[in-house]
DNA sequence: ACCCAGGCGGGCG
DNA sequence: CGCCCGCATGGG
């Protein structure tokens, strides 16, 4: 079938680049080439070539790559293309701060992710910096992943490695990846998500029982199980509070004044409701851009 | 040199 | 319960 058809789909308020740079799990061993705006990433058996032309008001996502036809409904939910943001922005834009933070990052999207990528990737994202998670999580991929091939039998890549690839590695191989401390996590988790914990079968539309039952893995807690809930699940419900929320929060919202998980939880549950999820990344990637220098 | 990073588990009061 | 501490590693 020569010259294959390029499966395209039309998005409106959808920004690649401001995605791309959200550090959400894909981000993490994806590339993304700004001068195209095109993100390449490995799924599946395959790599996806993922091309945005237009703008971000409106414009269209061209889909290359082996499996491009197949792969198009699986881009529109991992890039929630179906969310209708003009609905979100309506009730996340509740005053000054998200009013320009949606005006700075206008058309950045959750990302919806495989359950055990997104679970590794927090996991290594505990007490860590950014750039160093993208390191390990890479790391990891290189050493663990099975290599993915395209039309001509040429190695162009290596895909996300399974929980049950990862029980291969010992703490030690993970340590010696970078993981550091948290080495011990990822090999238990490995072997939790393996023998005792199906992903694949836990309620993604029910947020506490979803989030109990990934707290169960050790090294998984409070903060972690809502982003793994978040972007794995795709549970809007769910409101990571890290350390760039958290002082965000305490200086727009309470004066500045320290306060508990409990209080900022309940403050963003009464404030943006089942849309807090996505409250959040604007907060989290605002904080974060502007607090580089 | 010093401080910080998408926190967590464990121990103590 | 809540509080507090140590934790690997590398970049600013």
């Amino acid at each position: 079938m020569e010259h294959a058809h390029i499966p395209e789909i039309p998005v409106s308020i959808f920004s690649l680049k401001h995605t791309f740079e959200s550090a959400q799990p894909l981000t993490f061993y994806a590339d993304y080439n700004e001068v195209s705006n095109t993100i390449v990433y490995p799924y599946d058996s395959s790599v996806i070539n993922l091309m945005h032309s237009g703008d971000d008001e409106k414009g269209t996502l061209h889909i290359m790559g082996r499996h491009a036809a197949p792969a198009t409904g699986e881009v529109s939910r991992r890039f929630r293309l179906s969310d209708d943001m003009q609905k979100i922005y309506k009730k996340i834009n509740t005053d000054q701060s998200m009013a320009k933070a949606i005006s700075a990052y206008r058309g950045m999207r959750l990302t919806l992710n495989d359950p055990w990528e997104t679970t590794l990737v927090f996991i290594i994202s505990q007490f860590n910096n950014v750039k160093r998670i993208r390191l390990i999580t890479r790391n990891i991929i290189q050493r663990f992943g099975k290599e993915i091939y395209d039309s001509g039998g040429k190695a162009v890549a290596k895909g996300f490695p399974q929980s049950a690839d990862l029980m291969k590695g010992t703490e030690k191989d993970f340590r010696d990846l970078g993981a550091g401390f948290r080495a011990k996590y990822i090999k238990s988790a490995a072997e939790y998500c393996t023998n005792n914990l199906n992903l694949g079968k836990l309620p993604a539309g029910k947020y506490e029982k979803l989030r109990d039952s990934l707290m169960e893995i050790d090294g998984v807690g409070g903060k972690v199980a809502d982003c793994i809930a978040l972007m794995g699940y795709g549970n809007l419900e769910a409101f990571p509070i890290d350390v760039h929320i958290k002082r965000a929060m305490e200086r727009i919202y309470f004066k500045g004044r320290k306060m508990g998980m409990a209080q900022i939880q309940e403050f963003a549950e009464g404030r943006w409701g089942v849309y807090r999820g996505y409250a959040q990344q604007y907060l989290f990637h605002n904080a974060r851009v502007s607090g580089r220098k």
